[in-house]
DNA sequence: TGACGTCAAGATCCG
DNA sequence: CGGATCTTGACGTCA
């Protein structure tokens, strides 16, 4: 079983993507944001090795306007050996990556020029692919599209278009339910007719769910069987509700029971879980960490290593309990690890807490520390005490301190994100 | 015509 | 002038 997370990472350095607007789409701009780009990929596909992440989305946004007449570059040719790197390092680590081209790419459009751009984007997509030089188990995840006022002939026009693309596209195709019109029911019949692989999507199942009974396990179940050799194992989407927000708002980060609870119920672990969450790589971390059994308790150190200034100054009283949860080396309480940390994280950041971590980092400075830093950094937490600072302002100067001076076991903490 | 979702770019404000 | 914060862009569907 593979659990990755889509897109972009969170505190990972030099790893942004960056893109630009339309009227500044020059071919130089364009080139140098490709190239910054793929260098940003690189290391995230780096991360990911270093942190046994196997599955992950690539964003998009990897080529600016990738599918549109603007974008002029022959990217696919003038990077050719960025893209064969990165590929054989995907290949070598056996990581799986996938692309979403997301809700505006719709082919079973009325208007013609819908149609064209969304095709043209699939094949955008498929380039990126195919220039990593991945197989056919790498796919392109896409959503069935509009209704239009009559969703049978609005399914009929997505299965001929379907059919119409180029076997390049096809192979790599696969559809999603979403929760607004097409629920899995519906999309398992159109992948089950045309031979597409159906990913199936909790979060949006939980939305909107089909006049049947069967429980997602089932469905997983069902949407298995669309899975062919050559597509690979079948993969599912995760997402969890954000209680504070609308419904199908992914939530900040996956809570470790609720995501146990739904491993437990899987039948089958030959899958891949794609993480839909905000904070990106930090719950796919956790989430991998829950599921593998037991391992060396360094790696939950680690973790904690740069969870526990972000502990610290929301929840003393879960800071001083993990540590002491960590202390036997010969367990590893996984689970309750992260639980503690979610419930420390649920709680709004007090004065005193803040005080308190910014004088755990500082820690760090305080021997060297030249006497304008000192004074720079007494400063801002006498602001912070009297009320007309920030902890954003004095947690940044501590950033930038923990920069400067190399740091490492700061540079890697979340405390800073 | 605006909401929807997503992210960073671009624009503007502030000291 | 740099940094913080607010707005816009890019996409298609639907009310």
């Amino acid at each position: 079983m593979k659990i990755g997370y889509a897109c972009l990472t969170i505190g990972v350095p030099q790893t942004q993507q960056k893109s630009c607007i339309q009227k500044n789409a020059t071919e130089a701009h364009l080139k140098a944001l490709i190239a910054w780009n793929l260098s940003a990929l690189e290391h995230i596909i780096e991360y990911n090795i270093q942190n046994q992440i196997k599955l992950f989305r690539i964003s998009s946004d990897l080529i600016p306007f990738g599918s549109s007449p603007v974008n002029q570059v022959p990217w696919w040719d003038a990077f050719a050996e960025d893209f064969a790197r990165i590929g054989k390092k995907i290949r070598d680590a056996g990581m799986r990556v996938s692309m979403h081209p997301g809700q505006y790419t719709v082919i079973n459009s009325p208007r013609e020029d819908v149609v064209s751009r969304a095709k043209e984007d699939l094949r955008y997509h498929t380039t990126v692919l195919d220039c990593l030089g991945v197989d056919a188990s790498h796919k392109i995840v896409l959503h069935i599209g509009g209704v239009y006022g009559d969703k049978a002939l609005a399914i009929k026009r997505f299965e001929e278009q379907y059919l119409a693309l180029p076997t390049q596209i096809k192979r790599r195709l696969v559809i999603e339910n979403d929760d607004k019109s097409y629920g899995i029911a519906e999309v398992l019949g159109i992948g089950k007719r045309l031979g597409i692989p159906v990913v199936f999507d909790n979060l949006h199942h939980a939305i909107l769910t089909s006049a049947s009974d069967r429980s997602e396990a089932e469905w997983i179940q069902a949407c298995r069987e669309t899975w062919g050799t050559a597509d690979g194992v079948q993969k599912i989407h995760y997402a969890q509700q954000d209680p504070m927000k609308h419904p199908g708002a992914h939530a900040k980060t996956i809570r470790v029971q609720e995501f146990i609870d739904f491993h437990a119920r899987i039948a089958r672990k030959d899958l891949d879980i794609m993480l839909e969450v905000k904070d990106k790589n930090l719950s796919a971390v956790k989430c991998i960490l829950s599921t593998t059994g037991p391992q060396n308790i360094t790696r939950l150190e680690a973790e904690w290593a740069r969870y526990k200034y972000l502990v610290l100054e929301r929840a003393h009283a879960v800071y001083a309990k993990i540590r002491k949860l960590l202390k036997n080396k010969q367990e590893y309480p996984v689970i309750s690890f992260y639980h503690m940390v979610e419930l420390a994280l649920e709680n709004e950041i007090k004065l005193g807490g803040a005080i308190n971590a910014a004088q755990h980092v500082w820690g760090y400075f305080s021997a060297f520390a030249t006497e304008k830093e000192r004074a720079g950094y007494h400063q801002r937490l006498e602001k912070l005490e009297q009320g007309t600072g920030t902890v954003r302002a004095l947690k940044q100067y501590l950033w930038k301190l923990a920069v400067q001076y190399e740091q490492t076991y700061l540079l890697q903490s979340y405390y800073f994100l």
